[in-house]
DNA sequence: ATATTGCAAATTGGATCCAATATAAAATAG
DNA sequence: CTATTTTATATTGGATCCAATTTGCAATAT
């Protein structure tokens, strides 16, 4: 007889399930730069001991999102002026190869998955998701290329400026400037051209890095 | 008064030595790919419990090194030959432009410094040590970039790598045809030619790749 | 009043113990 | 004898307890 397969493995440890709800507190800018993670409090938050926390943390910190000091305990990490543009540059540096060996592979429904999240991204009207959607948009694309590797790069890059990226969304006209700049990109894919969309993605890259820059200071 | 500061503080944590000693010994190939890693055995080995080898290991596989299962336990993780390739494709991508950004800071001592892992790497007899001082010719050079965080990055694409590396290098003439490409590479900073130093440097890469390709068979 | 010292509370790192799960071996049914 | 079930052992995940260290505050001296 066979079964219908219940995936009961899906019941995560505790210390991944701290380890999500931490990482994603801090790229989304509910923890501040230099927050202090006390271990006990967070247990109590989640009802566990200090040991899923613990982990958790060193989990955190080899991704760089924290930094510990022996008996002083994890802060948030943040990220200088110069830090961010590093990793402006690290962006434009990798994502527009992503995309040119992504594009041959973008199967129809990867490219109506990317429009749909754009769509909605143009649409939505409540700033806290259009990191997300934002996110979901490039993923999708880039997913096609099939560079494992070099995607987990990527969202660690991400994850370490997803709060000034969002920051960014929201201050002048950031917004409207994204969603058309995706427009394009997608339009080059739909296209099959990928040195096209290639260098839309730099610019689009590139183009955050200034603007960054220029509201370096109403950031911090 | 003024006292000599002497820094008490290096005396790192349980974990930390752990996660190190693990680390380099599956960078160099001592834990082989699917050994499994027993808590309790490791724990007995450094004198400790089994908690900060748990740290240890959910750090490593936060690097990718090793793979754990839910109640199972870690195995140390191998690369399938279009992983190895991906990742070689990765370091095409980054290097030459670190080492383009490094050049025209490189200082006398930065060269120096690289000349002389450089003339160790030659003659050296010792394939064991081939693989660090390789590392560190390269990584002396990056360093005068000043970008902590593609640094950061390239360490991690070398340690996933570093294991098949060190096998190309006792293969064939992989010894003494990287020796030359350093020299190469070390004159090109020397003369301040950042374009040479990087076109130099990715083909340094694309040429090691090919030869792991070559190899893959024997390698696995 | 200010600086230094001593002490107590808070916090982290690690050890030991217990529970949950997997794996291997033994027992049993056909 | 083979396949299934049961049991025992090994191993991991987590809780609780203890030691090491830091930090804030009070006590003391100048």
């Amino acid at each position: 007889m066979k079964l219908k397969s219940v995936d009961i493995s899906k019941t995560a440890s505790a210390s991944s399930i701290v380890f999500e709800a931490l990482r994603k507190a801090i790229i989304e800018g509910d923890l501040t730069e230099g927050e202090p993670l006390r271990q006990d409090e967070i247990a109590r938050l989640f009802n566990t001991s200090r040991i899923p926390v613990r982990e958790a943390i060193s989990r955190l910190e080899e991704q760089g999102l924290v930094k510990t000091q022996r008996y002083k305990g994890a802060v948030v990490s943040g990220l200088s002026a110069t830090e961010a543009e590093e990793i402006f540059d690290f962006r434009a540096l990798i994502e527009p190869e992503v995309i040119r060996r992504a594009v041959p592979q973008m199967s129809p429904e990867t490219l109506e998955k990317a429009r749909a999240s754009w769509a909605a991204f143009s649409q939505s009207s409540d700033p806290m998701t259009w990191g997300d959607l934002n996110r979901d948009f490039h993923s999708t694309l880039y997913q096609a290329s099939g560079l494992q590797y070099h995607l987990d790069v990527i969202d660690n890059a991400m994850d370490r400026i997803d709060r000034y990226l969002r920051a960014q969304l929201v201050l002048s006209n950031g917004m409207e400037r994204a969603n058309e700049e995706h427009m394009e990109i997608w339009e080059a894919c739909m296209n099959g051209n990928a040195d096209l969309a290639a260098e839309r993605t730099r610019r689009h890259i590139t183009g955050a890095r200034e603007s960054l820059i220029q509201n370096i200071h109403s950031l911090r």
